[in-house]
DNA sequence: CTGAAAGCGCTAACAC
DNA sequence: GTGTTAGCGCTTTCAG
């Protein structure tokens, strides 16, 4: 076991008092007295004691990042956002996976770990914006997409609907007529895949064009996959299709071309979140790019704000997106 | 505040030592005592304390995760298990990344988290195995990947030589002769790349055919491309490349399409890891598939058999791995 | 089966 | 500037 204060103390031939004042740093030290006890501290190799400060301080240094799933790339360069930037703060960020799962969800939500750190930040999928309310008196929670949770949590976002409604106005400028969309989530409360479709729906009446709809179970790539399949096996007269993912698009792009379509010549494709496998895919995809590092920004400013004021009124950050028009949706 | 341990005891009219019975489920209490002190718990919304667990017991429940990048597929992918069995442990995982740059890996290794945690799965690129069996009495620590820390720390790996050697076979089976490597990284101690050297210079040996080895700075798909490049622009006769990583692979894979190579007609591009992104990109990439649920057992096992015994032998487990044939190594 | 109390390591209020 | 000490909330030894 390593050393602690009291060991340190008594080696150095001070107080506690004097000890934890030099390894904090806050209060006045004489220097000679601070250079003795610094040699005792390297000496002994004492590292203060992260439960014990956590007990007696309230603060963990933690913050929980729940969300359906680590794996998913989208996911992935967000955390990674967030890891980066939370040490700013001098947080360290554990992951929890819910699967999307309203259960599970809850549990994590509620259960022990949400007491342990100092916040949580959360991609709610399965709860309500109601569930998300009920809860007992824990750590702070900041929302990350279209939950809105009626105005009572912190919550950043994009504007989904705007940024849909653009792409599909990209897509219908470049001449496409029958533009279908894949990705609705029905069974979920999640309204992310609603504002999209609805951003979606906008455009195309604006343009006197028909709205095609196509569910997915999941965003995975198998998800975009199944969907266009259905789509091509139907003998659908589609010349685009816009997903809600990339990951989707990635899906839908392998079973187009698999099936010798040529894109964006017969079938332009257009994905949403800008991962970086779509700007290497084959050809290179069309997406919405939310600016990743502004919601890690914002989500951790949220954070921080709320532990410094518990009552301030709770913040809608809408994030800005940009239209990435790459090779998958070039002219027929 | 949440209720603690006392209130909850003055309220049902027990000593703490009954609550703290209930809540542990441990020892014997009266079944009436006990339906008592849980509906006072439920009324108070009573949560252990975490903090204090921890301190007075040393366990954290946390496991840190240390690697170069989450954002990384492979990494994600990972990640994504590991948390998954985690819970299996009463752990939840903790992400901490380093960029692959030594000093941050010696100070997250050393650090005051690496107290605060049970034990640490680490993914190391910078430090050399002496450097990792250096650091003051913390936490164990598991090691992923090559560096194996002369048998002094347990240790979860694949068995790279064989496994690049049986994928540079596969290429030669399939008629290639002019096979270049891309992904060396000599500037890493990380011993990882320079397996799959050995194996694919040995492949290559048993054939009597010439290596062709393109050392790249990082792992990403833009190093991938710009290896490409670099092969192209100087006009080397290449007829298929063997990238160390997936997304090497599916940047050299982009280039090679843009420029109008057709492959795997005019080239085979073949990767490692097995990442989402490769089963779905046109044309799909052969790769090495590593059992990755069995990494993340593997690293779990050995780091709560390490917690039961301090002093057992250190493990070094190698897991399995996959030839994974898919359309990018076609025939010619 | 239950109660009393020590103590995990630290911070900070209170002394001097 | 420095020493002394209470107490954060819990588990667990020792009594009963």
């Amino acid at each position: 076991m390593s050393a602690n204060l009291r060991q340190v103390a008594e080696r150095a031939g001070v107080s506690v008092r004097t000890v934890s004042n030099v390894v904090s740093g806050f209060a006045l030290v004489a220097p000679e007295t601070r250079e003795r006890v610094q040699r005792v501290i390297d000496e002994l190799g004492y590292r203060p004691n992260a439960a014990a400060r956590h007990l007696r301080g309230g603060r963990s240094g933690l913050v929980a990042l729940v969300l359906p799933e680590i794996s998913s790339p989208y996911f992935g360069e967000l955390a990674g956002h967030l890891a980066d930037q939370a040490e700013a703060y001098a947080w360290t960020l554990l992951v929890q996976q819910t699967g999307g799962d309203a259960a599970r969800e809850r549990e994590l939500l509620d259960g022990v770990r949400a007491q342990t750190v100092d916040g949580l930040i959360m991609s709610p999928w399965g709860l309500s914006p109601a569930d998300l309310t009920r809860r007992p008196d824990s750590a702070p929670l900041v929302l990350l997409g279209e939950q809105d949770a009626g105005g009572l949590l912190d919550h950043v976002a994009l504007d989904n609907e705007t940024a849909a409604a653009d792409l599909t106005h990209h897509l219908i400028k470049t001449g496409r007529r029958h533009i279908a969309a894949i990705g609705l989530q029905p069974h979920l409360v999640n309204g992310t895949a609603a504002r999209r479709a609805a951003g979606y729906r906008r455009a195309l009446a604006e343009s006197g064009l028909p709205a095609r709809e196509i569910p997915v179970d999941r965003l995975h790539r198998a998800d975009g996959a199944a969907a266009m399949t259905h789509l091509l096996d139907n003998g659908a007269e589609v010349d685009a299709v816009f997903c809600f993912s990339d990951q989707l698009a990635l899906g839908a792009l392998h079973v187009a071309l698999d099936r010798g379509l040529r894109v964006p010549g017969d079938l332009a494709v257009a994905g949403f979140d800008d991962i970086e496998d779509g700007r290497y895919a084959n050809p290179a995809l069309t997406t919405i790019a939310p600016d990743k590092p502004a919601i890690a920004r914002a989500a951790l400013t949220c954070l921080a704000d709320r532990l410094a004021d518990r009552n301030a009124h709770p913040r809608r950050v809408v994030v800005p997106h940009r239209l990435e028009v790459r090779a998958s949706t070039g002219r027929r």
